[in-house]
DNA sequence: CACCTTATTAAACGAGTGTTTAATACGGCA
DNA sequence: TGCCGTATTAAACACTCGTTTAATAAGGTG
């Protein structure tokens, strides 16, 4: 299994690459404490010490794992609101706004297993912290519930302004809850949660939802 | 410190409570992995080996650490929903219903600060399982979930019946995200996510989004 | 060729883990 | 008192971990 894994095209990659990849899939299964760096180097086909050799440690590699997926990540998040709001013609509703953010945040598009992976390693980050200060945070939580919020005030000036970061709590809330619902159901799931496997359906539900609970917050004077 | 928490009304108790005390206060703190029983031993005031001779490994008594708490935590959620149902008067409403469940999920009432390290411990259960099969998961989640969602379809008939499973997700969604962000923000909270922690604030907030999204799911035809 | 930097390796290190063992202390009972 | 089951202990065990070391190999440069 390991040694087929090392195909010529896995060879061809450097050593740094063949440890990184390792290690992102290794970490996204069995989480920071549960991954050695003996697994990842096995998985690599390299020496152990190449971990120390190359990164300096577990918890750089570790950090170097976040770091090429984070700006990526953050990005594809404000893309897919810039997305909507750019759109020349005025007519964009709460509705696509919305659903341009949930895609991109659960991932229904592109890349959608390796999406889920880094998700599930992201929701371990919640709880069990080996990021540098708040990383995480800072670097892509942060940008993206601000530009959210910034999205909502601007192109739907209605909105109780002082409300507007519960919403946001409220459809990352659901967002997540997605992420960690279908983690804990990777092994045999039963037939009411499946459907929260079909994006399409938890992403129109997940619309409908908040968009109705945004327009509670709605000012009266217009 | 570990010396002054050994006061008379500790050592008055049994080994095994010291025990299972001093787990749940460590593992809350640190998770099951980051525990060490030498540590919980220290704690308690007494020696390693007591972990295997009363409990048989630190796996079980992970398990005896949880097992005092899943059912009545359960109960707690399910009475928060017979508590609207069972009111003689039939005026009710879905925001009654919601609000006493959210706080008894949340647990803004009783002992917030103890239902609040065991959600944290919670939320790492839901990422690095470590309870057997899916204990936590048949004993208190799916109970809490078939109970809400039969109180939704018994005590609101208007709503459309297969989009139920949705909404009740939508709803703990938000609440295990109060949870989670609670958690990340524990040290150095700011002006934004301070709000979070006043329980009120969020529960109106959940209370009244989750209502207006229910009602979106509410039959036409009456 | 000799030289030097970079890569890679097997082996060892030291610390920490959960668990087990074997010895000792306690406390009621005959 | 002597016995016995329970409780508690210090020590050892076997193992895994991340990291370090020191030796070897590779590859380009003079």
């Amino acid at each position: 299994m390991a040694d087929s894994d090392k195909t010529d095209e896995v060879l061809n990659q450097s050593v740094q690459e063949r440890l990184l990849n390792a290690a992102e899939d290794i970490f996204c299964e069995k989480g920071f404490e549960g991954t050695s760096i003996r697994d990842i180097a096995a998985s690599a086909g390299c020496n152990i010490a190449s971990v120390n050799y190359y990164f300096g440690g577990k918890q750089q590699l570790y950090e170097q794992v976040w770091k090429r997926h984070l700006i990526p990540m953050k990005d594809s998040r404000l893309q897919s609101i810039e997305k909507i709001l750019l759109q020349n013609t005025k007519k964009h509703t709460l509705e696509d706004l919305i659903k341009s953010f949930a895609e991109s945040f659960i991932g229904s598009i592109v890349d959608s297993q390796k999406v889920s992976n880094l998700n599930k390693l992201m929701a371990r980050e919640y709880i069990n912290k080996h990021l540098p200060a708040n990383m995480f945070l800072e670097e892509v939580m942060m940008p993206t519930v601000t530009a959210m919020q910034k999205a909502l005030i601007e192109a739907f000036p209605d909105i109780n302004e002082e409300k507007i970061p519960f919403i946001v709590f409220s459809l990352i809330g659901q967002l997540v809850h997605v992420v960690h619902v279908r983690a804990m159901f990777e092994n045999g799931i039963d037939d009411l949660t499946r459907k929260l496997f079909d994006s399409d359906e938890v992403i129109n539900h997940i619309v409908k939802f908040t968009c109705a609970g945004i327009r509670t917050y709605i000012k009266e004077n217009k």
